[in-house]
DNA sequence: CTGGGGAGGGGGCCC
DNA sequence: TGGGCCCCCTCCCCA
């Protein structure tokens, strides 16, 4: 069983930041010259080595990667984003950088110009019947698109960037869980002590071996979806009031705008927002949630 | 040896 | 059909 933090309040900004811990972010600011900014050799060496546990929320600050500033919190660097639109899309650059995982990330400029990807894909991807086969590992697939998801992890070249250390990604939510090292968010808490983890697997191993308590879910059994807000570490089971959370003390997340996403909000029938009529200014209650 | 942190990779759903 | 997103199991590394 979780406990999800009933009494929970925002963090002052200067309480998120332990300054005598931070690490300093990846520059990835733009110049007069971009492409030889995001070499291979530049994303790589800049990768931070020695491994620091976070103690609260947000070691580093959240940074701008056209304009090289660092804001206090994610949501003000969206805030930025948001509000100079119209400058980002102008940029000097030749290589528009597309933010992604809520500011946290950006899509690698060089995975879309590079080659070496498409080389992959289009000279291993054979077809066996009813199976797809990759030419590199002669692993098996059903789906043609399952093989291509796969053909990718055989390239070095990754399409996500980590703003806060350069570490690249294939996949968002492998950006989304990696930045959680970075922000100290840890979603998932033990109901029997006061540890919490950043990933539910990490909870449940947890659970297993250090209070003998073992889950009732089937194999690959899908749990309880929990909504989690990368910004200040708030979860809650209820979609709405996820939402309301984020609207209340994010509102310049881009996931006020995604509401309607089935991906990001599961709202039951029952929910005003399901109908898509948002109620402005209502602020929901903290009720104690447990989910089992 | 054990527990925890972090990541790799595949399944599945939605846009 | 590809992209995006979320989830799971599993593995590896380290203290």
């Amino acid at each position: 069983m979780l406990n999800m933090d009933e009494n929970f309040h925002p963090l002052q900004s200067n309480e998120k930041h332990q300054s005598n811990n931070m690490e300093q972010p990846l520059d990835l600011s733009t110049s007069t010259n971009t492409k030889n900014l995001f070499t291979i050799e530049y994303l790589t060496s800049n990768i931070l080595k020695p491994k620091q546990k976070p103690i609260l929320y947000y070691q580093q600050s959240p940074l701008h990667p056209l304009e090289n500033k660092n804001y206090s919190l994610n949501s003000k660097l969206n805030e930025h984003v948001v509000t100079n639109i119209s400058n980002l899309s102008t940029s000097s650059t030749n290589c528009a950088l597309e933010i992604v995982n809520g500011g946290h990330g950006i899509k690698n400029p060089l995975f879309e110009c590079a080659t070496e990807a498409l080389q992959i894909k289009y000279a291993n991807s054979t077809n066996h019947g009813e199976e797809f086969l990759c030419g590199l590992c002669m692993k098996k697939f059903k789906l043609q698109r399952l093989l291509n998801r796969h053909l990718k992890n055989h390239s070095q070249l990754k399409r996500y960037l980590c703003t806060f250390c350069g570490k690249g990604f294939n996949d968002t939510f492998d950006l989304k869980r990696h930045t959680r090292t970075h922000t100290g968010v840890r979603p998932f808490k033990c109901g029997q002590c006061e540890k919490a983890f950043t990933q539910r697997c990490s909870l449940e191993s947890h659970q297993r071996k250090v209070h003998g308590l073992s889950h009732t879910y089937g194999y690959k059994i899908r749990r309880n979806k929990l909504y989690v807000c990368e910004d200040c570490g708030h979860t809650s089971a209820d979609p709405t009031k996820h939402y309301e959370h984020i609207k209340n003390f994010h509102p310049y997340s881009p996931l006020i705008h995604r509401y309607y996403d089935k991906r990001q909000f599961k709202f039951d029938s029952n929910s005003l927002l399901s109908n898509k009529t948002i109620s402005d200014g209502s602020i929901l209650s903290d009720d104690d949630i447990h989910i089992q």
